[in-house]
DNA sequence: CTGAAAGCGCTAACAA
DNA sequence: TTGTTAGCGCTTTCAG
């Protein structure tokens, strides 16, 4: 900077001025500037700028998901990122697997680096630890789970509501011998959804002692045995819910394997690239990732340009999509 | 700093010293501070740091994908995320979505954070815009497409040998009459592709010209349409090749809607999940988007530190996957 | 409309 | 082993 303002001969602070767009510079001026930092192939430096500027600033923010890699993370991760863009935000991104440790790391690293705000999916018991910064007015926004020992914003899908709405409709296509396929039982969504699932299945008079739970899937072979256990059982059930992509394409391929694709009715929670190409098409609640993504950024901006009313749960609606697999009827 | 020095009763600098682990501090000094710290729950500035740090690092590199939410990129990301996080790298990452002016403004937004290097997806025609970064030894790895414009080291899959697999695999099975279904034209890989599967058809004596070649597919349902107009052409052909995933679904699309699924062959170029589900199991060409990222991650911390040799295109393998549609026989 | 001086939080260089 | 001083590139404040 300090070459640029020598070489378009003006005090420093004018330069500044032209770099930020601040009014107050005549026109000549400005284009001498431009001009001379062109030549220099000059580019501001923000971090240094955000050391002294109102509020300190950096213009970024850090985004925790379980995955990058994930397309459900991908999703969200897009939306916030076209959601901050217009206002020049940048964001860091960062895999947690579910590792409530790395949660604690990639929030101290994106501490330390100043970040404007947190978009995080929590994974840790509680998220008290960051009651220090979140106080200080760092401002956070939960997404996907809600935090535990801390009040602060969250966006989330109605895992119950979403679940209910798959058990009723398995029921109201004649089943009454269903069975649910969940998760991890430590995370929070997916008691959720197993709570949603289950309630309505009482609240329809089947006893809710006859649907077999199957938890702890937590990949797809797994499931794919379990599915595969409980379908060769003495009575099996007629139609599956399964809470989670990979526990649904366990249970596909389980179901492929006894050729009892066209047999046994299934909804996963979750929509997935090709579900409708599937023989039958597969029926799901699907999730918004790309609404979750975008209220969460505006929350956050809303909390970064000031906002300090009290925390607040979003919750975006599921939605059954109907392809096959979950209208086939029981047998006679 | 300035406040935890003055707690636990020492200097800034040992302040410094501790947290950034340098030696030269007591035990019991040590101690103090690491107390005091944590009383103030105080944390180190990064940015404040790099702008006297030698070399100016930020510990931040900057990565930019056609999307954030599109698998292939997300696995990228994920490898190269892993191969940083053990430097204490953080990952910014931005999508292009095909926008040569998007490219240019978010390299100089990241230039603006001084990332310590860039991994980015070339979609400008010419790179030649951050010759003057690249001189001034702003490290560079450019990955899937080759720059131009610019010497700079790149990580690519071997596009057009991947292709010519895909033509001598079908050829194998007893196949004369081939079609090529592929993406703009615009992108390089693309072309390499369409390359890469004509030269092996005229190798393998079948006249190049008698291959059809429908291109700028841009989505899935051009894609389609282009498929169903082909396979209810006159004379149309016994084996497809699609040269990308969106391509791929919509060439499947079509098969399914002529119930030819069975009969038509189909090799696409890249993996997709639940491929094998599929009715045939869908035949591929896959890229290793975890091996690019990781190769990118090395050649760009190689650069980080120091290396200064010639830059180099690093081709990573594709792989025939078949699962059964690249194997149908042509009609008798 | 313009510029000089101070200082953001930190680390490099040097001194004690 | 520890501390002092200068200064990174910028924005703020305040004076011209």
């Amino acid at each position: 900077m300090r070459h640029v303002a020598a070489l378009a001969g003006v005090g420093i602070k004018t330069v500044s001025r032209v770099m930020n767009d601040e009014p107050g510079v005549s026109e000549e001026t400005r284009q001498r500037v431009l001009g001379a930092s062109q030549q220099l192939n000059y580019q501001l430096d923000m971090a240094a700028g955000s050391l002294r500027r109102a509020g300190r600033r950096t213009l970024s923010i850090g985004l925790l998901l379980p995955s990058v890699s994930n397309p459900f993370s991908g999703e969200i991760h897009r939306a916030l990122e076209d959601s901050l863009a217009a206002r020049g935000i940048a964001v860091f991104a960062a895999s947690l697997d579910d590792d409530p440790e790395r949660e604690k790391a990639l929030v101290a690293a994106f501490l330390g680096r100043r970040v404007d705000g947190l978009v995080l999916t929590p994974i840790a018991k509680s998220q008290s630890y960051v009651i220090p910064e979140h106080s200080r007015d760092l401002p956070m926004v939960f997404i996907d789970r809600e935090p535990v020992g801390i009040e602060a914003d969250a966006v989330v899908t109605d895992n119950a509501v979403g679940s209910a709405m798959a058990a009723s409709h398995l029921i109201a296509q004649g089943h009454s011998k269903l069975a649910y396929l969940g998760d991890r039982t430590d995370i929070q969504t997916a008691r959720e959804r197993r709570r949603g699932f289950i309630e309505e299945v009482g609240r329809a008079g089947i006893a809710t002692s006859s649907v077999p739970v199957l938890e702890g899937l937590h990949d797809e072979d797994s499931a794919r045995r379990a599915a595969l256990q409980l379908l060769t059982s003495e009575d099996p059930p007629t139609a599956i819910f399964s809470s989670q992509n990979l526990v649904t394409f366990g249970v596909m391929r389980a179901l492929k394997e006894l050729g009892a694709s066209k047999r046994v009715a299934l909804v996963g929670f979750d929509d997935f690239t090709l579900a409708d190409m599937m023989e039958p098409g597969v029926t799901v609640i699907a999730q918004h990732p790309d609404r979750i993504g975008k209220l969460a950024a505006e929350r956050l901006l809303a909390r970064i340009d000031g906002d300090h009313g009290a925390a607040q749960t979003y919750v975006v609606p599921s939605e059954l999509i109907t392809r096959g697999s979950g209208e086939l009827p029981p047998p006679e």
